[in-house]
RNA sequence: GGCGAGGUAGCUCAGUUGGUUAGAGCGCAGGAUUCAUAACCCUGAGGCCGAGAGUUCAAAUCUCUCUCUCGCUACCA
């Protein structure tokens, strides 16, 4: 019988700071339990993965400390690299995108889709830094947000309004490498017109099918990815820029592209090729029985994702692979949603983490017990929660009790009774012989789950198993038995072995360390899935007893969770003091106390206030992106900070003339700036 | 603001095409037991299935409105 052959990938992490619990359980781990099961059960299988090396991201924070960005890359590469192979995620290649292959990969994928014309050039006016000589990224900019004037909004997001912008919508936009006004430029970009790909997408995510001819199965696909892509299909897909303005990347491989490279979006996904090539490189294989469409005709190609990636994943990434000509598209992508933290979302920035690496790195002998709890909490179908507390108990009430605690008994017992001797089955009872049928089911219970995706269901029946044979023992009571009818208790400790047995086979894709010492102990090696046959051989001696998982204390939990209550102190809690000015600068800047004596909500915006200000000189409108922390009446009759000579600018449609000055803490709270004693609606400010 | 996905027992989650008293694990209570990591086994209590309205003989499941969470996105379905 012929198995399907997969490629599997994971999403590539980027490699600007180390992995989370949430990045494992949500993307990795499922990928790996995955992939293990696949090969056991006889798939010819390449689990492919990397670090995402490019990007603006990677860039400005090099230029923050002062580095280069090669030297971030590096070191996070190494620290994402080591503790996958720590945690025992069985890629086959773990490589990167910033290496020389992959470039030269990237590239040829990017010029034979611009020999096939899939990219449109456009024209189109852009920042340019004089000093530099150089079109700057859109996070190169900053500059102040026109929906909430917060002043260090990057040109393609305010970081603290959440609005997504676009440089020429920055008031005062400044570039970051110089700290000066840039110039607008005229400048070429490929585009990817994405809308010209609607129709056979459309088929292709609700049919699962193109042109006619069926290539996958959408019920398999989860609600969450159909529902987002028909979303953006039905939405109208508009054209995406596929080239960026900066130096650190694949240089757009055309004339005339200097300074540009290919955007990361593009350039990342693409890595899952050269990665596989690299690999095959390595081991004689060939990289085209991966991938292509003549020599991979059969073969299932799988994304494991997060669900913030979906559209990359089934609609961007498709519509390349599709227009290259060359690729097979994806059986399925599996995204996942995201794993919170003690009732709080993991963020990188705020330190609200585990960390993988200092998990492993203090607890180097704990992998199989939170990949078991991070399996149980896997966010199949909705975010879920990771907790302190739930892992203690998860580890000490289900690994420990049932599962640990099971296979103590019966090694204690085969060892008390027969000196660890495994003994041989006699007639079976019909309670025998149920039990026996019953475990012969799981594995294939099992498999059929892993197929579908469900590894906490799976995981589940694995622990049946154990749960299974305590129940065993527990109704024939061998400690009993063995005082009038000591052959009967060989019979029933042969059978309890043989629980054993599958229990150790089936944890070797959720807890590959567990299952390999078990299988050592019982003398057993099998390299497929399922066994129809028994393994253990009566008359071989089984290993001593172990204690397979101790119980989490409760001090560790505490030290655990106060570790997250108080995060390092760190210097990045505000950001670093702006470049110096002068005097005359700062006396550019006419501020006033005001006296607002009207305030309005903005229709249809969340985040806006339509303000009247008396400033002493005249009464003027404000509109001010406040109404998250302000409602009208709040900042009604304030006698607040006016930056009055800031250019007006329109939002929302309704001109804004100035803006009301707002401190603002680490957490993005606001409060205005008022005036100590009341002078009234006039006073200047210096 | 728009779109997508969620909101089910104290906790973490299942609930197939609408159909008998809504499930599992953990936690909790009671009982039984001692081979075992105070473990295991049995029994039980606990849910107006986010709120409201509608369709239907029948709705956690379909429709509409509202609300909260997460994601994507932004003068736009």
């Amino acid at each position: 019988m012929e198995k399907k052959a997969y490629t599997v990938t994971a999403a590539l992490p980027y490699a600007n700071g180390p992995l989370h619990l949430g990045h494992v359980a949500g993307v990795y781990l499922p990928a790996d339990i995955f992939v293990r099961f696949l090969k056991l059960n006889g798939h010819d299988v390449a689990f492919i993965c990397g670090s995402d090396e490019h990007g603006a991201a990677i860039t400005l924070r090099a230029k923050k400390e002062g580095i280069k960005p090669q030297e971030i890359v590096d070191k996070y590469h190494q620290i994402i690299k080591d503790s996958f192979e720590t945690f025992q995620i069985s890629f086959d290649i773990f490589h990167r995108t910033s290496s020389a292959l992959h470039h030269e990969v990237a590239s040829e994928f990017f010029k034979k889709l611009h020999d096939k014309d899939t990219f449109k050039e456009e024209r189109s006016l852009q920042y340019y830094d004089n000093d530099y000589e150089q079109f700057l990224a859109d996070r190169y900019i900053t500059g102040t947000c026109p929906k909430c004037q917060y002043e260090n909004a990057y040109g393609d997001q305010c970081e603290k309004c959440g609005a997504d912008l676009s440089p020429n919508d920055l008031i005062n936009p400044i570039s970051t490498l110089s700290g000066k006004t840039p110039q607008l430029k005229e400048t070429a970009h490929w585009y990817l017109p994405m809308n010209e790909h609607e129709d056979w997408l459309r088929e292709w995510i609700q049919k699962g099918s193109i042109d006619e001819e069926v290539l996958h199965d959408p019920k398999t696909w989860k609600n969450q990815v159909i529902g987002q892509c028909m979303s953006w299909i039905n939405g109208g897909l508009r054209a995406r820029a596929m080239t960026r303005d900066l130096d650190w990347g694949i240089p757009v491989p055309l004339p005339n592209a200097e300074g540009k490279v290919l955007y990361v979006w593009l350039d990342a996904p693409i890595g899952y090729i050269s990665a596989t090539q690299q690999w095959a490189l390595d081991n004689g294989k060939n990289w085209k029985d991966y991938w292509c469409k003549e020599e991979a005709k059969d073969r299932k190609l799988v994304h494991f994702i997060g669900k913030d990636n979906i559209v990359f994943h089934a609609i961007i990434f498709p519509i390349l692979l599709k227009a290259h000509g060359d690729f097979i598209l994806p059986e399925n992508v599996p995204a996942y949603e995201f794993l919170n933290l003690e009732g709080d979302k993991f963020s990188t920035s705020r330190n609200w983490a585990v960390w993988l690496h200092e998990y492993l790195e203090n607890y180097p002998t704990k992998v199989d017990e939170l990949k078991y709890v991070l399996t149980s909490i896997a966010p199949e179908n909705k975010d879920s929660e990771f907790t302190w507390l739930d892992f203690q108990t998860r580890i000490n009430s289900e690994l420990a009790d049932i599962y640990g605690n099971f296979v103590n008994r019966v090694n204690v017992l085969i060892h008390k009774y027969y000196e660890g001797v495994i003994p041989s089955a006699h007639e079976l009872r019909t309670y025998d012989q149920k039990v026996l049928s019953e475990i012969a089911t799981i594995p294939g219970k099992i498999s059929d789950l892993l197929y579908q995706y469900k590894i906490r269901e799976a995981q589940q029946e694995m622990m049946n198993l154990a749960r299974i044979g305590n129940k065993y023992l527990a109704d024939e009571e061998p400690w009993k038995v063995i005082k009038n009818d000591p052959l009967r208790v060989e019979t029933i400790l042969n059978i309890a072995l043989q629980i054993t047995e599958k229990l150790a086979l089936c944890s070797r894709v959720f807890l590959p360390n567990t299952a390999q010492l078990l299988l050592e102990i019982l003398g057993v090696n099998s390299t497929t899935w399922d066994n129809t046959t028994q393994l253990i051989s009566s008359g071989n001696t089984i290993g001593t007893p172990t204690i397979l998982f101790e119980k989490i204390t409760d001090e560790w939990v505490e030290q655990e969770k106060s570790k997250l209550i108080t995060p390092p102190i760190t210097n990045a809690k505000y950001p670093v003091m702006k470049e110096l000015i002068s005097f005359e600068d700062f006396t550019k800047m006419d501020l006033r106390i005001g006296h607002v004596i009207a305030a309005d909500k903005m229709e249809n915006a969340d985040k806006l206030l339509v303000l009247k200000v008396d400033t002493g000189i005249d009464e003027r409108t404000i509109v001010s992106g406040i109404a998250k922390h302000y409602d009208t009446a709040a900042i009604l009759g304030k006698k607040v900070v006016v930056l009055m000579n800031l250019a007006p600018r329109k939002i929302r449609g309704v001109e804004s003339h100035g803006m009301l000055l707002m401190a603002e803490n680490s957490e993005g709270e606001l409060s205005a700036l008022v005036s100590e004693k009341d002078f009234g609606a006039g006073p200047m400010i210096s």
